[in-house]
DNA sequence: CAAGGCTTGCTTGCTGTCAAGCAAGTGTAT
DNA sequence: ATACACTTGCTTGACAGCAAGCAAGCCTTG
């Protein structure tokens, strides 16, 4: 039954399924105890061969984040298209967020356990993850933005502390729920947090 | 001059000693990346020194974790003294949390450093952190029923669910705080956040 | 058989733990 | 009060375990 594959097709299988062990490891225990050894060996391959893939693990892990990171934020962008901008496209974003990202399926498991080790024993990717903060925060900003310029939004709010703490209740609630998978409904908490911006950024009187 | 001390007072002062030293570097590198024998030095003793006094690792990080978490409650709780309970008392701890926690000197730190290590790389932790998490959201759970029943706070809001967002935005603020220091002004944001509570929960018509 | 994917053996560095020993402090008998 | 026996804080040396990285070789493909 073996197929005879390609090189091209070995390699890229091979890798892939590196990568996606790696996330599914490291999900579960973090970058710093999981070994390359174990990485490999879930991967269906010896111990060295992620070295010999991907060169050192700072490497591999820096490489990790960005994939993480890039499919993080399509998944979230795609779910704004369609919407106009302002307020409507901003409650897609933040329920999208929750629906997708904060249910820890692996990679957004992934995500966050590395954002968590970049504060303490990873420094080296704290930039990276203050980037991804970074953008989610404009983007929310220049959603708010928007939506005052458009007339959905109360223009006395403040577009960059109001995006700030978007970004943490997203930030705040998946953590708690990673912390404590039992102690948050996040179906019940997500509906709150809609109906609560709802109140706090919807302009009333037109 | 160099007074005499009993061992009583030698033994406090070096415990002291290196429970601060640890706070320190776990607040900077998190409890994976800090080898015990860096504490004994960072204190001022010996690489041994630890073990000596603490047993095991994880021993002395548990105990730091109760202590962190203790200070840390205490710290809250007694801002909310003197109000009495329902929204004000609330936004009286929300305010302290940001106020005080937020900022990283080093106990909040350490404290937010090892919640994030216990979803990665110290699963023996999480436990702890799952219960300190319930502990802030059950007393803000209480608070805000407090309110309902009080007449200050809407009747329609949902204790739990936004006892959790409120604990997320907290949680999430101050992690992205943690992430990237200098894109969060924590004042503007604080001012925004208590803005938003009040507006979402303040019930008017009297 | 040539090239490139993949494995295996090995080295090096670091960490937690423990046991043995040293030194600072304490109590007591004279 | 002082000397001596004893306790307790603290240090040092040793060891076992593990991980990352490298280099040499094996096996699959073309």
């Amino acid at each position: 039954m073996a197929t005879r594959k390609t090189q091209e097709e070995r390699k890229a299988e091979s890798t892939q399924a590196l990568l996606e062990a790696a996330v599914r490891l490291i999900g579960q225990e973090g970058s710093v105890r999981t070994s390359l050894a174990r990485i490999g060996a879930e991967a269906g391959f010896s111990r060295g061969i992620v070295n010999e893939r991907f060169g050192t693990k700072q490497a591999l892990i820096e490489g990790l984040v960005d994939d993480v990171q890039q499919q993080i934020r399509e998944g979230v962008l795609e779910s704004a298209r369609g919407q106009e901008q302002g307020l409507d496209s901003l409650l897609a974003v933040v329920d999208a967020y929750l629906a997708n990202v904060a249910r820890s399926e692996d990679t957004g498991r992934a995500f966050y356990v590395m954002m968590a080790e970049s504060i303490g024993p990873v420094p080296e990717l704290r930039e990276k993850f203050a980037q991804a903060t970074r953008e989610l925060r404009d983007f929310l900003g220049r959603e708010i933005q928007a939506g005052i310029d458009g007339g959905d939004i109360r223009p006395s709010i403040d577009p960059a502390a109001q995006a700030a703490l978007i970004v943490g209740s997203l930030r705040g609630l998946t953590l708690q729920r990673l912390v404590d998978p039992s102690g948050v409904d996040i179906d019940t908490t997500r509906r709150q947090l809609l109906e609560n911006l709802e109140r706090t950024l919807r302009h009333r009187q037109e």
